[in-house]
DNA sequence: TGAGTAACCAAGCAAGCGCTAGTGTGAATA
DNA sequence: TATTCACACTAGCGCTTGCTTGGTTACTCA
């Protein structure tokens, strides 16, 4: 077993762990089913992982990191406009949900198979990344661009954004930043 | 086992396995525990449903039901002010999310362990109520009170509506109307 | 009073589950 | 050349799963 790093093979198998997961469920895919994928016998699995749960932290774990680094990056090459920011965040938040669609459904419907250890690490990614979000629309709030209050307006648009998940369909004719933008358009009465 | 019927013992039954499905997730519930929670050993769940899935299917089935006649009642005795609609179906969705909790986030997140029979059955219920959305939808845009795409608008609506019971504590001092009022508020340009 | 029935129980089956123990192998390291 | 290491295999243990069976109880109504 791996003490907690992370191999390109373990990468590798994460990734398809993923897959299953968002295909089947955490608690429907079997060790057997994850093995097969991966091309091995399901006594080999437990090489790479100690047990079925640190699969799925790893899948989650990768998710949210992959999202805070895209989100930093994008608005760190961003002026301090809020509303470019507003609609950086937003199109960042689709970017990564679409490019690791899998890791990331994982993380937000079976974020709860999680043990407590592993959720307690997790979290603070995830505290990490909304906190970005807070801040962007603090500001878009002090700008006068929205209204309402700080707390719902992040939730709601999290929910909004987050949802899409279970709609949208990449192939369609709509880009991820269309998706983005119309959602800022939305709620910005000021746009045309 | 009783053919389709909803007897008052039948309805208790559902409730009860709605609270665990919740509290547990569908593929963790397993009958013993329904069993135990209903006061009866795991063979006797048997005489009242044929399977775990029916249950499940019991269990969606109400809380769309209840979803789809409070919203019609909603709206059925209230103006044709196309804001007071949209203000008014974002409140009966809230109400009804809230007040029949379990078995709204069991339809929300374990859908898909539907049976391909039940799903069918039960995707028309729900797109009868995803079409009175629409339409609430429609009049509002129509009206000049919100724009955008009338399909993104009701999935974005929808979306950070049913995204609320991932975050949103009825016990708070936020009452649910006040929540659904706030998201009107966001996303209307001629709102104080 | 006695037939019918809804509701329940005790016992257990077959299948599948996560995971472990022990072993083999070829490549890198000493 | 000897040792270690990553990675994979076979075999199966102990337990849980959804569901079935055959029978009992309690109640209703002719």
């Amino acid at each position: 077993m791996n003490v907690m790093n992370a191999s390109p093979r373990r990468k590798e198998l994460t990734r398809l762990a993923a897959q299953l997961f968002v295909q089947e469920g955490f608690d429907r895919t079997t060790v057997r089913m994850l093995a097969q994928e991966m091309g091995i016998k399901s006594g080999s699995l437990f090489h790479h992982f100690r047990d079925k749960q640190e699969i799925l932290a790893a899948v989650i774990e990768e998710g949210t990191q992959n999202a805070l680094s895209i989100a930093r990056n994008a608005l760190n090459t961003c002026s301090a406009d809020p509303e470019l920011r507003l609609r950086t965040m937003a199109r960042a938040h689709l970017e990564t949900l679409f490019a690791d669609r899998n890791a990331h459904v994982v993380a937000l419907f079976e974020w709860r198979r999680l043990d407590p250890a592993a959720s307690a690490h997790l979290s603070h990614l995830r505290d990490a990344y909304e906190a970005l979000w807070v801040a962007v629309i603090d500001d878009a709030l002090e700008a006068g661009l929205i209204h309402g209050d700080r707390f719902l307006v992040s939730r709601f648009v999290l929910g909004a954004l987050n949802w899409t998940v279970r709609w949208y369909d990449p192939e369609g004719p709509r880009s991820p930043d269309d998706l983005a933008d119309e959602l800022v358009a939305m709620i910005m009465p000021s746009s045309p």
